[in-house]
DNA sequence: CTGTTAGCGCCTTCAG
DNA sequence: CTGAAGGCGCTAACAG
């Protein structure tokens, strides 16, 4: 029996069975790219692959009929094949987080040079859409993952690398092994250049509104803040300190709170600029002048830092390098590159705007 | 010859050749599963795949001995077989703004009831780039598609849709021919709502700064803001409408330009709240008080026009709805049910909030 | 309800 | 430098 060929040229085939073609005849396949130009699929695949080892005049034919016919490969049976998808998966807590987005558009430039795509999953800090993620997208649909700011227990992620599929972990929550590459901002550090700002300029009650105790940014920075109050040898008594959740509005209350305080602070240094402007609102509101009044930092350096007036004292966070960095190294583990250093902690750069200034007598 | 089993189990294969397996043992396939729980493979794949045409007892060893072997479907294998990937290409201008990825959140949120996720490709507006996913993500590697505001030609699309994926756009440059699905957001209108406000309010000279002119978004909100100032009977002379870029500057730039008219606007419509709020610190650094001496009008409903002081007076768009929809209507698409409205405009609504007032005399 | 079997399209040794 | 051929792991007829 003649094999029924897509092509119809008269060519005939061995083959016992007739072979009905199921696929969309207008893809063409590299086995018809190959029959086209005379030759066999596997230099049709080198020369897709560009493999060294062909010789110009083939490689050339080859490109051409390839373009020709409008091929395409399909990347499922490549990935199958090769076992490599050229996709990484990256979980994000939030989408429409600036903050966040930062660190993912790094790591798109990134991969970009790799050649590759990521497929995104928000875990909204869910457990369960992160372990769901975990399972699904890393076993066999992608070659490696970044992690940001994953909820997962250094057990959980432990296993996960024991799957064998490799990834970084971006601002993890709790120490990881160090067979788990990570890569951090310098929250505690940033926090410090804060604080000693602040306490430069002449402040000695210094107030904080936190963000959310369950990540590390929060607890973090207010490790900075503290050993810097004690180090100038300034007393951090509880009531200076108030749990914010990253919020505006959080920021807004616990400006409130803390200005309510019978021993007010000269300044207040919130854990992101959304709740520094907050507290700016607050201040305002209760007819207070910024920076005469009252001093008042933010942190990240987003878009609310330069919108707000006056402008925010705060710390930039190298967000975008962050992401480029987890991808490098992610890069290295998938091709099994030695990896010199898995603890990557990048510095973080204090801005000095308008909102801050020495305490008022 | 035996096989070479990776389970240890003594069982005897009739095979001509020697099973030899290179992919990592820990890894189950399907067919492993099978053997273990004495079925055959297309009964694992069909419980795995939830058809329903199995035996609850056949069910249920399956999926024990599947936890037990903590088996995980290979998706490489999975798509080149089925044919899908369970994967939609998105195209987004950029990451890192919060306009487009509250519609890339709202997709998302989307797409996870249909149990994919999206493979993100950044086009930064430039045609190349675009073109490149289109050639690559699209072609077999994706079941469909979502661009946003993509810079194609409508040729350039249809050609895309007659290679068989299915997609939808966003927010369209040009108007796309009829087969091809369009989410829109109602700017049109939006500028409308806007700009009769500002009418009620007793303006008469309302200058705008537009955004760059190569955006639907720019062109269409133009439009709306001319033709109800001239349903209104008002003159809009060329003097009242500078070119922004959506950025904060070309907004603080265009209110400097406007207000230095020798007959200046009493009321200033910027195309997006980051040029709002440029516009507002311009007013401010000329002494002007907002919105008594002059109204701010914005666009898009975003952190800016509530951080800013006063809060901005805008217009909402529903950018999570669009995802959402067009995810939808891609889903749609893809099981090849009918879709009833391939041309979608959703609208959007005033938000006034304290930039905007009547005209001081 | 279940098993058999033929590919899906490509990659990759292994021979020449 | 090139060709032949065996899978990669899974799905989907088709036949019981």
């Amino acid at each position: 029996m003649k094999a029924v060929s897509v092509m119809d040229s008269g060519q005939s085939q061995q083959s016992t069975r007739t072979v009905q073609r199921r696929g969309d005849p207008r893809k063409p396949t590299i086995r018809q790219i190959a029959h086209e130009a005379g030759v066999s699929v596997a230099t049709v695949s080198r020369v897709l692959n560009g493999h060294p080892d062909v010789s110009e005049l083939t490689r050339e034919t080859v490109l051409k009929t390839a373009r020709q016919n409008a091929y395409v490969r399909n990347s499922s049976a490549a990935a199958l094949a090769s076992g490599r998808t050229g996709l990484i998966g990256l979980a994000v807590p939030f989408l429409n987080a600036e903050y966040f987005m930062q660190m993912v558009a790094g790591a798109a430039t990134a991969l970009e040079e790799h050649d590759a795509r990521f497929v995104v999953s928000a875990t909204e800090h869910e457990h369960a859409r992160e372990v769901s993620l975990l399972h699904r997208i890393m076993h066999g649909a992608t070659d490696g993952a970044i992690l940001i700011e994953p909820s997962e227990s250094p057990g959980e992620l432990a296993s996960l690398r024991n799957w064998g599929v490799p990834f970084v972990v971006i601002d993890p929550a709790q120490p990881t092994g160090d067979d788990i590459p990570t890569v951090s901002a310098a929250h505690w550090s940033g926090a410090r250049a804060i604080t000693q700002h602040l306490i430069e300029l002449g402040h000695r009650r210094i107030g904080v509104v936190t963000g959310r105790p369950e990540w590390v940014a929060s607890v973090d920075r207010l490790g900075g803040y503290r050993a810097t109050m004690l180090e100038a040898g300034l007393a951090v008594p509880p009531e200076l300190v108030v749990e914010g959740n990253f919020e505006m509005d959080s920021g807004e209350h616990g400006a409130r709170q803390l200005l309510a305080l019978e021993c007010p602070p000269t300044a207040i240094f919130a854990f992101n600029d959304n709740m520094a402007v907050g507290v700016l609102s607050a201040t305002r509101s209760l007819g207070l002048v910024v920076p005469r009044d009252l001093s008042i930092a933010g942190y990240d350096d987003g878009l609310a830092a330069i919108i707000s007036a006056p402008q925010l004292t705060t710390v930039k966070q190298p967000l975008r390098e962050m992401g480029r960095v987890s991808v490098d190294i992610l890069y290295r583990l998938i091709e099994k590159q030695p990896v010199e250093a898995t603890r990557i902690e990048l510095s973080t750069k204090l801005v000095v705007r308008d909102s801050t200034g020495p305490p008022g007598q």
